[in-house]
DNA sequence: GGCTTGGTTTATTATTTAGTTATACACTAA
DNA sequence: TTAGTGTATAACTAAATAATAAACCAAGCC
């Protein structure tokens, strides 16, 4: 059973959890409720994020709310970095050229 | 068949490829021979990448060299941006933290 | 034309995945 | 203790994936 960061996200359910819970933590039952799911679907989820460390849970009384580790977020960020290297440059590039198209009209 | 960016990166040989042609472009037999992979799966996994306008390609002669579109991967950063936006509000809030820490020590 | 090579497509198979229903567990309040 | 609520788990199903082998197409070369 592959589980990985980027099989996480690949499911779109998974990602509005994922954007759902970024910013104030919530009960399985509620975020249930934002989208057309069963709770035993969300719970699926949930568990598939808990699995990959994207998510951690705290038990207050017989709720339990679940919250992004937004710091696990950095991993996809991170691999992103070799693209961002990409572009930034092809973009200095383009800076550049516009730069000597400049100077010849001069 | 749901054929989303997301999905496209979800696998492993998948996310290869894309690094793998993100500098230069490759031909699919050449990108075979860099993993275990049979030509086959290898167009198979392009087909993907080019459905979703991840990947575009050129024909010269009878070898065709796909190559990275590197501006879409732009859409990855993009859903990022808002967990950035958390991680770095929060590193402020923390340097904010050090800052009240440091003046009540004077 | 016929052969080889680079590449794609089709059919098939094994595995994974996402979801549902039903069952079980845990905490709380009466 | 019993009832009720919030969650998790198990068993099962339908659909999607990834990979392989075999057939197919097109470009270049003899």
């Amino acid at each position: 059973m592959r589980r990985d960061i980027f099989q996480a996200i690949a499911d779109p359910t998974r990602r509005a959890i994922i954007v759902l819970i970024a910013l104030q933590p919530m009960t399985p039952n509620a975020i249930a409720q934002h989208f057309d799911s069963t709770r035993q679907a969300v719970s699926k989820h949930l568990r598939i994020l808990t699995e990959c460390d994207l998510i951690t849970q705290e038990q207050k009384g017989r709720e339990i709310y679940y919250s992004l580790e937004v710091e696990k977020m950095k991993e996809i960020d991170h691999w992103m970095e070799q693209f961002r290297k990409i572009w930034e440059s092809r973009f200095s590039q383009l800076d550049h050229l516009l730069d000597t198209i400049k100077k010849q009209k001069k």
